[in-house]
DNA sequence: TGCTGTACCGACCGGTTGGTATGTATAATA
DNA sequence: TATTATACATACCAACCGGTCGGTACAGCA
């Protein structure tokens, strides 16, 4: 209730934080992180200097606050990571591919992926960058891993692969196939690629002919 | 031997040129492209801000000629592309894998792949940029398709795969291995996913169990 | 020898950048 | 109600950016 009070101009710190977040994260997925341009990220959020400068130190803090509080869900949630895992995760990663490629908007195929492309930008410029955006990739990763492990004990799963290995592969070639989409500007390249991985996570269950008992 | 001549001062276009572009392509590789300082460029070359407008309209032009005369050699060189098919396409692009893992530097770890950079920073800025960068992909995707294709007839690689669509996958894991493991800045993931890929590209030869008449 | 075009030099320019300093209205507290 | 801290607003700044422009040095040709 007294939260909700009625809260004349913008002056809610929250909100206005908001803005900064969603209106920066577009910029940077536009330009990037070194060509975003404040003056652009203000007006769009439709707050000025003082107020960003308020909320955050620099313009780095910025990006990682855009890593950490919306790059991250963002991908976490596209790629199935926070929901609990089901049945055997060979089909079920099978079906979030699937239904990321039934699913691709135009801007998706035009500006790729919004971690994959700090990674690439940022990595070696800045650790915190880094860090920020590789522990990202390290929940997707392992992620992946505990299915496919959990997939080996529940018999779904050959128990010659390694999890870790393959599910960083996983990640890799998703991400390569955004990026490759990207240049070439070609959701069919990218629906193709995303294709061959689902042939080649098909790879990965256990071959029903010979040696039934043991 | 008149194009040999005393030479006084740095007075060689080809040269000023070479030395423009040599120096262009490290600090487009180090920062990227819209964060490359064009002096930064002219103090690396030795050359003055004069010169390079005598040899490029525009930084854009000169980012063109970085990537159609000193990335797409590179690229095309490290990947086997300019050599002639040898053999088996599987173990032709396996070899290629592995000599490529075991010659990775630090600074290849550190900042990826040039060409992918510049495809994941450009592409969706300046078309130019794009197609030219993309150009190169297609070479190299064309080679590995036509490497399969020539498998296929020679009975070396299953009929069933569809070499343009398998080699755009290899080239997309390539990439995606390279991105990933700059982000992780971590060779060994680079090995192990380059590792999975040659494990995949097994799977295309044919299955020599069975069905041996026909 | 004089002329012309190529190759280069470097001072300078307007615009944009991230960042700061100062001021002020509102909300919380005492 | 007085005081203080928060949440902005705005004017301003030095640094750097890509790009321009007038001048110069030299090479080849008439």
């Amino acid at each position: 209730m007294a939260k909700t009070m009625v809260r004349r101009r913008g002056r809610d710190p929250d909100v206005t934080r908001d803005k900064l977040l969603k209106a920066a994260f577009k910029e940077i997925y536009r330009r990037g992180f070194q060509a975003a341009s404040l003056d652009t990220i203000l007006a769009k959020a439709g707050v000025t200097k003082g107020a960003l400068y308020h909320h955050f130190p620099d313009k780095a803090s910025l990006g990682y606050a855009v890593v950490d509080e919306v790059v991250k869900g963002f991908l976490l949630e596209r790629w199935g990571v926070l929901e609990p895992p089901s049945g055997d995760p060979v089909t079920t990663l099978q079906g979030i591919l699937r239904r990321r490629a039934a699913s691709l908007t135009a801007r998706e195929v035009e500006l790729g992926c919004p971690l994959n492309n700090l990674a690439q930008e940022m990595s070696p410029l800045d650790q915190r960058f880094r860090r920020g955006v590789n522990a990202t990739f390290d929940i997707w990763t392992d992620a992946v891993a505990k299915d496919l492990a959990t997939g080996q004990a529940e018999g779904t799963v050959r128990k010659d692969v390694h999890p870790r290995k393959i599910a960083a592969f996983v990640v890799a070639s998703i991400e390569g196939s955004f990026g490759l989409a990207k240049g070439a500007q070609s959701a069919a390249m990218l629906r193709s690629n995303l294709e061959v991985l689902s042939s080649f996570l098909e790879s990965l269950r256990p071959t029903k002919s010979k040696r039934r008992g043991r």
